[in-house]
DNA sequence: CGGTATCCCGGCCGATACTG
DNA sequence: CAGTATCGGCCGGGATACCG
């Protein structure tokens, strides 16, 4: 594994990864994670290996094509495994690797919070549309 | 205003918001956190106020309609807090809100952790690469 | 079951111009 | 400086049809 090396504070010139800057390659590979299915997908298949219809019945709403186009993202990125077995019907397992179970163990963090700050943010939608009204 | 007695906190338990419901409001603050310039933003703004153009220097390549409507969903969402001073010429200060930065914090912690993964990453897309011959 | 290929529409997003 | 208004391209992404 890696050497987890502390770099906590932004702007830091250490990193030879930006991705506040525009052409650094870590901000494609975020946005895989954090876009809109790729934050789901992630987050689904830490409970364990899924297939893919199983995986498409509990991200509620996603298309075929969106779901294999972020799984092949994901996968690439070596985030994802993908194991097909050759049988008949044939079935195809999909699993974090160990550096997707680390993202996944970040992005959980993070959706479990937004999750459990609905009601605050509910309300100051509420306050803001009051005060604005339409505009 | 009637207030619920429940707490917002993390409760393991069943939460009343399940973002892997396709209706949850949970998805939209979700997406406006994780999205493409909602989650630089948020980064960026984890070291203190800024205000609008300096915001646009930091988060390379916004167009200012952009970071204007991503600033807009999330201070409707309560996360960044929006300070216009009267002056001339005007000045306006961004700032996350208690929330905003605890929210920060954790997407910090998933693009720190993105950003020192690049390696394996990029080594597995040329593996990927290799594998697929580029279809 | 586990996908890929194709069509096509809505809206994301950048560029530009304008306001205070 | 700090935005809003408008236009237009392009692509995200849903629907459908089709293979192994």
């Amino acid at each position: 594994m890696e050497t987890p090396a502390r770099t906590e504070s932004t702007g830091s010139a250490e990193l030879p990864f930006d991705v506040f800057a525009r052409d650094c390659p870590s901000r494609e590979t975020l946005e895989h994670v954090t876009g809109r299915w790729g934050s789901l997908t992630v987050g689904a298949l830490y409970d364990g290996a899924r297939r893919f219809n199983e995986l498409r019945r509990r991200v509620d709403g996603v298309s075929e094509k969106m779901l294999s186009q972020t799984l092949h993202a994901l996968e690439r990125d070596g985030i994802v495994h993908r194991e097909a077995q050759p049988t008949n019907p044939p079935r195809v397992d999909y699993e974090l690797t160990p550096l997707g179970r680390e993202i996944a163990e970040r992005l959980l963090s993070l959706i479990h919070f937004v999750e459990g700050s609905m009601n605050p943010v509910l309300a100051a939608r509420q306050s803001y549309d009051a005060t604005r009204g339409g505009r």
